[in-house]
Order: C-alpha cells, then sequence, then structure tokens
DNA sequence: TCCAGTTTGTTCTCACGTTCACAAAGTGCT
DNA sequence: AGCACTTTGTGAACGTGAGAACAAACTGGA
C-alpha cells in the first residue's frame, strides 16, 4: 500500500538467506533478553549456529545495520529482520485438519509470537465441530471461503490425511489463500503465483536413518 | 557388520539428492499401490513433484536400475531405493517430551510405515507416567540410558520444550544415540559425529510469511 | 537383419551458495 | 592527532546443484 516504488526494498535476498533470518531472529530475541545489548558477527553466529562469514553476507543483503569495530545492536538488528521477514504485522492462518498434528499446530505458541494469528480451525469430520482447541472451536470446512474471505487469511495450514491435501489445497487457493504449508506426505499442485511449503516428518527421520546406515557400514 | 570393503557402496550420493530419495520411494509405492509395473523418468518425476532430468541424474547415483527405451521396474526401483536409504531395516526410536508434538508424533503412522519403531515415550514430567499414547506407556525421562542400550536405540526425537532440549540432547548423546531429530526451537550443541536435522514449525511459516509481503509489495 | 522410435544415463554449462581473506571503517589509549 | 586494535562488509575463489542436450542402449516391426 505505500508508494515506496524505489530501489530501496527491491533487493532480492537469496532463498537460501531468507531460511536462515528466523533463525537469526531467534537468538537475537534471546540474546536481547539476557540482557545483551551488543554482539558481534562471530557471538551471534555461534548462537544460530553458522559460520560467521556467512552471517555477516546474509545481514548485508539487508543493508549495513552493523558498526565496525564494534559488531550489531541487538535491539536494533532484531527490529530490522523482524520487518525485513514480516513479522511486524499481524498474519491470519487457518488450519485445516484437526487431528494429533492438527491440535499441537493449534496449540503452538511460537505462531502466536511470531505474528501468526490462528482465526480458525477447520475439520470435514462433524464429530469434531464446536471442539474448542486453543481457545479456537472447530468449524465445518465449508466455512473455508466465509472466513478467508472475512479475515483476509492469505496463509493456510493443511494437516489433513494424504487423501484430503489436494482437494483442501483447491479450495484453500479458489478461496484466495496465497501461501499453503503442507504437512500431509503428498505432493500438492498449485497454481503459478501460490507458495507451497512442506513438512514432512517422516522423510527427515528417513534422512537421519540414510547417515545412520552408512555411519554403521564405515 | 558385511564383510564389504569393496567401493560398491561406497559412492556417496549428494545430500540434495538423499533428501529426495524418499519422495521418490512415496511415489513408487503410490504407483505400485496402483497397479503400475513400469514408469518412465518423466511419469515418476511428475509423481514426485520434480524434473525429469534432476529424478534420472539422482537415480543415477544409485547405479544403472532402468532400462532405455522402456523405464523402470517399480517394485524393483523401490526395492532399490528403500535398501539404500535403509528403510528394510528396523530402526527403534525415542520420542522426548509427550506434549502435544509429541502425541502426534507417536501417532504418526507414517513412521511404522517406514521401518521406525517407537519403543519408547519418555517425560520428565511425573503426571505423564503411566499414560498410555499410540500403544506404548510414558515413561520417566531417566529410563533413557537403559532403554537405548536394551534397545539398541540410535535415533532419538526431541519434542520437548526449548529449555529441556539441549539437556535431553547431551543425555541422549552420551547414552550412545547417534541421531536426532529435534523439534524444540534451538540450537543444538553435540559432539562430532552425531546428527541433527531441525524441524522449526514457526520457521517455514514464517519463510511463506517473507513472500507473501513480498507480493503484496509487487 | 535393419531401421525408426523411445527412454535412459551422462556430459557440459550455468547459476547458486559457501568460505576465505582483506580493505574499509570504526574505537580508545597516549 | 596518531596509532594499535577490533570488527564489519564485500570481492574473489571454490564447491555444489540444476537443467539442457545428446549419445548409448533397448524395443518392436518390416
Amino acid at each position: 500500500m505505500t508508494a515506496k516504488a524505489t530501489s530501496e526494498s527491491a533487493r532480492d535476498i537469496p532463498e537460501a538467506t531468507v531460511a536462515r533470518l528466523p533463525v537469526y531472529l531467534r537468538a537475537l530475541v534471546t540474546l536481547s533478553e539476557s540482557g545483551t545489548a551488543t554482539c558481534s558477527s562471530e557471538e551471534l553466529a555461534a548462537a544460530a549456529g553458522v559460520n560467521s562469514a556467512k552471517l555477516r553476507k546474509d545481514l548485508s543483503y539487508l543493508g549495513s545495520y552493523g558498526t565496525r569495530g564494534v559488531g550489531y545492536d541487538v535491539d536494533y538488528l532484531r527490529y530490522q529482520i523482524a520487518r525485513e521477514i514480516g513479522q511486524t504485522q499481524d498474519w491470519p492462518v487457518v488450519i485445516v485438519g484437526i487431528g494429533n498434528l492438527g491440535h499441537a499446530l493449534a496449540n503452538y505458541s511460537g505462531f502466536r509470537s511470531r505474528g501468526f494469528r490462528v482465526v480458525a480451525l477447520l475439520d470435514a469430520d462433524p464429530d469434531r465441530h464446536h471442539e474448542v482447541v486453543a481457545g479456537v472451536d472447530v468449524r465445518p470446512f465449508d466455512d473455508l471461503e466465509k472466513i478467508v474471505a472475512a479475515q483476509g487469511v492469505a496463509i493456510g495450514v493443511i494437516a489433513t490425511p494424504a487423501n484430503a491435501a489436494q482437494d483442501v489445497a483447491d479450495r484453500m487457493v479458489a478461496a484466495g489463500v496465497r501461501s499453503i504449508l503442507n504437512f500431509a506426505p503428498v505432493v500438492l499442485n498449485v497454481p503459478e503465483g501460490v507458495d507451497v511449503r512442506k513438512v514432512d516428518l517422516s522423510i527427515e527421520l528417513q534422512i537421519l536413518a540414510y547417515h545412520e546406515q552408512r555411519k554403521a557400514n564405515a
């Protein structure tokens, strides 16, 4: 909405860097809470579990927010990263599929504290309707369009079984959702312009098992 | 244990490829269940959501399991990938931290069907002990060493709050666990030789929010 | 057997990501 | 002010990953 057409905000940040910014932000919050006012790239890198050169390069994509010979002001840098990744605004989110995982997600406090507000929990199973999870009551999946429109929801979370996920995604996209976080173990097909990120619990374990097997055979 | 010191199994597969093998495997299982005996790289790539050139290159690291002019035998390739990533063997797993997420993980059927067997659920809170989740009863965290030794557990899952995670990791490593899947939002410090993979639910949402913000400002 | 058609496995090129190494830019003591 | 010291920001080298393109290898029909 703001009339910034200058190149100031037009820098494009590499994907790998974007994925690390939330980690830096978390480390900065911890430092801030422990009363640290200033930190060097070395300290922050250690707290975030990365190489300090990588950290400095990542931060350089945002701008020059450090002071040579001194380091970074913790609160200032924290604000700059938060703004860059959109954490200074409020993101309404819907969660579809209130099984075990949906429950866990609805109750996860890390969403709320990072600007995500769960505005609705939806499930196709009528037995679950009007159950209250984390202070929000579970409603019929068919309310999706109404809720998305009314609350301006741009981000949806899919925590349904695999066979329902594509249908849910189609409905979400049609309703106006533009970003989807998918926990169902299927590859979703979505139109151009819609972002999907997938979290697959068993794939992570399988990757560990691969390396474990390698260690055992070494 | 086997005396294979030959170079046959010594190929090292790129990390990016390892991360995709479970996806291919899942697609093959689906194809197999739908009665498909043979598939081309094009078909399999579509089912897995990747480029066919990438798929062929990935598979070439495992060996030459296709037939030119024909394609891949679904069941044969499925077995080869399963073997490569260790899914033909049984992996005992312990889960520590039986809150909302721990419940969801314990109940997740995708683990069992991929060779992972949850042998113990541990929690520090005595109120949770002897609660039964997914047919396994919750036991005191102090039983960790005993269970790891008795069952030969190599993989541990951490689903505790952030402040407990490092302690749990230290105990796991001391007990003999060599791979850790960490759901707690902290960077774990572990000794050389121990693998850690991290799944962070809110980071994924934050990455989506970043892109969402970009779309809105475009 | 030969030939047209199909599909794999691999080579080559380009893009992206990581790390090193250092000039630039600050601080604070004398 | 000058100088020793610290730490950032970045250019350049290196390594890994993605995709295009094609030769090699197979099928099936004439």
